[in-house]
DNA sequence: ATCTGTGAAGCCCTTCACAGCT
DNA sequence: AGCTGTGAAGGGCTTCACAGAT
């Protein structure tokens, strides 16, 4: 998932595939709720529901981790908490570091979910000097050339990048070779790592472009042509015919061979 | 022109396959940088390192858009930056609100990817009365009171949610009834919505379990190189154990019967 | 009677490999 | 000669539908 990666037939993981990987938190987190209810058992169609996937999906993804429900009752949740996050490695404390402690990185340092599940936020490291010391979310920000004794004397394997995008790539070195082996990017960049070394990324305006492709599609079909969109007489310069074979429209006036 | 207005199969966009549109984005952005650098031509094997993905990929997606390159030569920057603006919707204004103005809202206020790409910041939204005028990111916010009459008189379509997890499913509803079709969730829960209205979220506590998931598997790795037997063995071991049929470790005390 | 666990079918996406332009 | 555009093959994920367990 992370930048180019070269051939790797079937990765001896333990069989699970990715897209169910992907699904056990929100799993985790509904029979969380559920413990909460001290509701004591729970049917692959409740919990499916609740997790908004479908049963048979659910099934499934279960049934790669083992045989943990009882034919004709449904799943324990006490059990079932504990298998999925000992399977995630949530039973284990994950000290983190996050690199970049602007606006993002803040929100980061005080959201809850972090130390709520396995997660510890080991240190926080900035750039800025005029940072180092001012304590964000209890924590006394630390200054870059810090970064390699943090990560190795507290054992850390996960980074998280909250930098400006011009900076991602070379924090990102500087974490992989102190030691880390798993990075969540919120930078918009893409990173190249060494092979072993994960990224996962999360960005912002790539969700936002994904849901304005939707959105368009939307507003073209339902009243046939341009509705009472705002700011829609730009795409209206399109309309001019040309050699190209696109489906819709062209280049508004300039376009070379 | 072309628009093919024919029988529309079912939700069938324009042909375009999801995982395409998910990966144009980071084309745009490839190509933006280019087109800032004033390169003029870039083949399908430089961009595609660019963006992180092969070469192949990245010509079969554009294959959905039209025939946008010279064979022999490669694709016009402007063109295609142009091409896949468009596509995307972003040759549009998109007025977008933002909802639970806490770190996380006001670190996604400030985001500067925001305006930069057809997306404009209308209207900051708390639900604490204490939070109305003051200003963040240059905005004043307002009261949740106002919602209704800000999405409506902003023809606002796409809303962000960063509320806590409490609030986000009620002023989902709200978004939505007010005529927000498109909805960003930062909030940690599964939101229901009518059908045509799109929900993407982002979830960092996920992405930090995924990564724990696979961190953990490459500490196992390390130390014992089991006979790399994916499914089967840890179904033939199962088979073994007993009853359940976990694949390593059963619960601690309490387990049903 | 009920609900899980899973082969099998189908679908979508990725990758290959080469035909077809320039 | 070089690079795009694309049919075809391959792989993974989802969905179906029912056998199997309690």
């Amino acid at each position: 998932m992370a930048t180019g990666r070269t051939h790797r037939p079937a990765t001896r993981s333990r069989g699970i595939p990715e897209a169910t990987v992907a699904r056990l938190p929100l799993y985790l987190r509904a029979l969380t709720a559920l413990s909460e209810r001290s509701v004591p058992t729970v049917s692959s169609e409740e919990l499916a529901a609740a997790a908004g996937v479908n049963s048979a999906k659910l099934r499934k993804d279960f049934s790669y981790l083992g045989s943990y429900g009882t034919r004709g009752v449904g799943y324990d949740v006490e059990y079932l908490v504990y298998q999925i996050s000992r399977e995630l490695g949530l039973t284990q404390d994950w000290p983190v570091v996050i690199v970049g402690i602007g606006n993002l990185g803040a929100a980061l340092a005080n959201y809850g979910g972090f130390a709520s599940r396995g997660f510890r936020v080991a240190a926080l490291i900035d750039a800025d000097p005029a940072m180092a010391g001012k304590p964000v979310a209890g924590i006394g920000v630390q200054h870059t050339d810090e970064l390699e004794h943090i990560i190795e004397s507290n054992g850390v394997s996960i980074g998280v990048i909250a930098t400006p995008a011009g900076a991602a790539q070379q924090v990102c070195d500087r974490l992989v070779a102190a030691g880390v082996t798993s990075i969540l990017n919120f930078a918009p960049t893409v990173l190249t790592v060494p092979d072993g070394v994960d990224v996962r990324k999360v960005d912002l305006s790539i969700e936002l472009q994904i849901l304005a492709f939707h959105e368009q599609r939307k507003a073209g079909e339902e009243a046939g042509p341009d509705s009472g969109t705002p700011a829609a007489a730009v795409r209206a310069a399109a309309a001019v015919a040309g050699d190209r074979k696109g489906p819709d429209g062209d280049m508004p006036a300039v376009m070379p061979a």
